[in-house]
DNA sequence: GACCAGGGCCGGC
DNA sequence: GCCGGCCCTGGT
């Protein structure tokens, strides 16, 4: 196990802030996390957090995926003082940090998330780890669904997917992981590519939009340029910046923005 | 039961 | 570039 103090880093946070959606509370401060094929037990108490690993893992995988070498307070220091919503969003979300999640599971899930609300998304990617996923056990010998493979979506068919109701988003899953599996659309090259780039080219894929590929940029291609505008996210524009959102404030960095302004939005809603 | 909305995309025009 | 349709679920 390893223990480290670090700030602005938020568990419940980041698990409700719809960028990742197999990151579950179990108990009151015990949190599960299973990214790929990986398996994490965290804890977190204040600033303190656990993390049942070991140091190779942790500096291995864990602390990258986090994102922990980034400091988010320089981030929030940059927010407009007279912007009273971005202000209160970013204090409401100030844990929240953009994780560095896996390319094909971020491309599965967002394909999932359109026309979807998060505890369905959630319910949905499931329902796909526990059908198609490998079986695993992790060192603290739990029992784990890891995420299913390109490979392994693309050797089923519509039937097959049937039980996850994927709705009409089953065939763009399928015409993806085909894609992806045959080696015709490579995942390597993103290394590569800019924000603008990577964005072209994952419209390529089926069922992949503008919104959808701006969201697999920025949750696993890492370009925190990426700002999507979903429906929540448009009223907030539509309701708080009439006079459009200040792109030029924080070029380079406004996917954080969105994030807290999402949090802030859904969670806002919540209670 | 009816109707709506959910981290939108596709195809036809 | 706009617009209708879309699978499914949970809430009202």
């Amino acid at each position: 196990m390893i223990s480290k103090q670090i700030m602005d880093f938020d568990l419940e946070q980041i698990a409700g802030s719809g960028q990742c959606f197999r990151m579950n509370c179990y108990d009151d401060i015990n949190y599960r996390i299973i990214a790929r094929d990986k398996y994490l037990k965290i804890s977190q108490r204040g600033d303190w957090f656990d993390f049942y690993c070991s140091e190779e893992e942790f500096q291995g995988f864990w602390e990258h995926y986090f994102d922990l070498h980034t400091d988010y307070a320089s981030y929030k220091a940059c927010i407009d003082p007279k912007d009273d919503y971005m202000q209160k969003a970013a204090s409401a979300g100030s844990g929240i940090r953009i994780l560095h999640q896996d390319l094909w599971e971020m491309i599965v899930t967002f394909i999932i998330s359109q026309r979807n609300n998060i505890p369905r998304i959630k319910k949905i990617v499931e329902s796909l780890c526990k059908e198609f996923g490998e079986k695993k056990v992790s060192d603290n010998k739990e029992l784990y669904d890891a995420f299913p493979t390109a490979q392994r979506i693309s050797e089923l068919t519509l039937e097959d997917l049937k039980p996850c109701s994927l709705g009409y988003r089953d065939r763009y899953l399928l015409d993806s992981a085909k894609a992806v599996a045959s080696g015709e659309f490579d995942l390597d090259m993103f290394l590569n590519l800019n924000y603008e780039e990577s964005k072209v080219m994952l419209m390529k894929l089926s069922g992949v939009g503008t919104k959808v590929a701006e969201c697999i940029s920025l949750f696993a291609l890492h370009h925190i340029d990426a700002f999507p505008i979903d429906t929540h996210i448009q009223s907030i524009l539509a309701d708080h910046y009439e006079n459009g959102f200040p792109f030029e404030r924080y070029q380079g960095f406004a996917g954080i923005l969105q994030q807290y302004a999402f949090y802030y939005d859904i969670n806002k809603k919540l209670s």
